[in-house]
DNA sequence: AACTATTTATAAGA
DNA sequence: TTCTTATAAATAGTT
């Protein structure tokens, strides 16, 4: 219907495929209308251009209703349309909640809380559990302290060869005094004795309540 | 297009708007899939007639992927279509697994596992939790065996009295020989002394509301 | 369902 | 994009 006859085929030229993309985009959805006037149908037509710009057309106020209508149609045949899906994801976050929720109620019995309901045994289970953890944060944190002693220790040495150096070569008693206030070479006397610095540094100041609630949130 | 020019309205002739109909409809997906091949488009096409029969047409494979591209780019305005439900959970599973996942490091780290990372003062906070825990559930447990202690001794005094009554009554030998050798009957002696328990019933675990960072939506 | 007179849609050109 | 117009296509009414 014009002033020739053209064979279906995509239409290469660009700006000839967008005019009649503009020109038959209208005559169709003209045409949809008119079927659903006349036939009382209910038509609901979409269209993508190729550049991904989107045209509709819908009998009814919304399209919505429409696409509900013919989702419930096909609804027999397949059952990956997302209302399943929603109820796949709604098992799986009631899965987590229910882990949470367990993990939290033994949670909170490691902190002391909700210690209600527990038998003895229960609670003994508990305190045992309690101290082997107390026991290994325990060891955890002296080996920091003793690596960390050992450490300073090192330097210390290092620095204090480097005083005696120093001191040979200039032979000036101003490095002996200034190596005198620091407390690297303070550390020299008890080289190879770890005991007694172990010891101090283990009495920690106050305490600190120990934070539980969720850090990271994206 | 035809013998005579109509108007646009609702064909009262069933008949004849069934015919029409069919014809139309023909028409229609004739000129949809024409345009979609022409102009390189995607185009769905939806029909119900007015008995409630469906027809379609979609020049891609499955009209699905068509429908699901509508509703995305639709989705600005609203928000209730099934697919946004579909994200809205995919993003409450996923705030869930993240808190699982928190919590489960912090669980571990009560438990002793997976300590290396942690600072000085986070072993300090966590050895300062455990003790404090530990010192909850022993109480704790303290409070159920004192208990328990109390009502054996209840239980074995209600029992003596019972036994001096039927001993008054009776007269024999026999039943007080038989209480001699319950336990219940050892704690008589202790009978209205309760200074003993009542220093370790005043020591109850005080109760803590644990606050989760997410409540539950909808 | 087929026919066909007529209307309508639109290809090409401006 | 829009208008024009020759012509193809669609289809209303008929058979």
């Amino acid at each position: 219907m014009g002033r020739g006859k053209i064979v279906i085929r995509r239409i290469d030229n660009l700006t000839n495929r967008q005019v009649t993309f503009s020109k038959r985009r209208k005559g169709l959805i003209k045409k949809a209308k008119e079927l659903a006037i006349l036939c009382d149908a209910e038509v609901g037509l979409v269209i993508f251009s190729s550049t991904g710009k989107l045209y509709e057309y819908s009998s009814t106020c919304n399209m919505k209703s429409l696409i509900e209508r013919y989702k419930y149609k096909e609804e027999n045949q397949q059952l990956l349309n997302p209302e399943s899906e929603v109820k796949i994801w709604q098992r799986e976050t009631e899965i987590l909640r229910q882990q949470l929720e367990n993990l939290q109620e033994n949670h909170r019995q490691l902190l002391g809380e909700q210690l209600y309901g527990l038998s003895v045994k229960d609670l003994q289970d508990l305190e045992n559990q309690l101290e082997m953890s107390l026991q290994v944060v325990r060891m955890k944190k002296e080996q920091i302290l003793t690596d960390e002693i050992q450490e300073l220790k090192r330097k210390g040495n290092l620095i204090h060869r480097e005083n005696m150096e120093l001191y040979k070569v200039y032979g000036t008693t101003n490095v002996v005094a200034a190596s005198r206030n620091t407390f690297v070479t303070c550390g020299i006397h008890s080289e190879e004795d770890s005991s007694v610095p172990v010891h101090l540094q283990l009495s920690q100041p106050e305490q600190h309540t120990y934070e539980t609630s969720v850090r990271r949130t994206k």
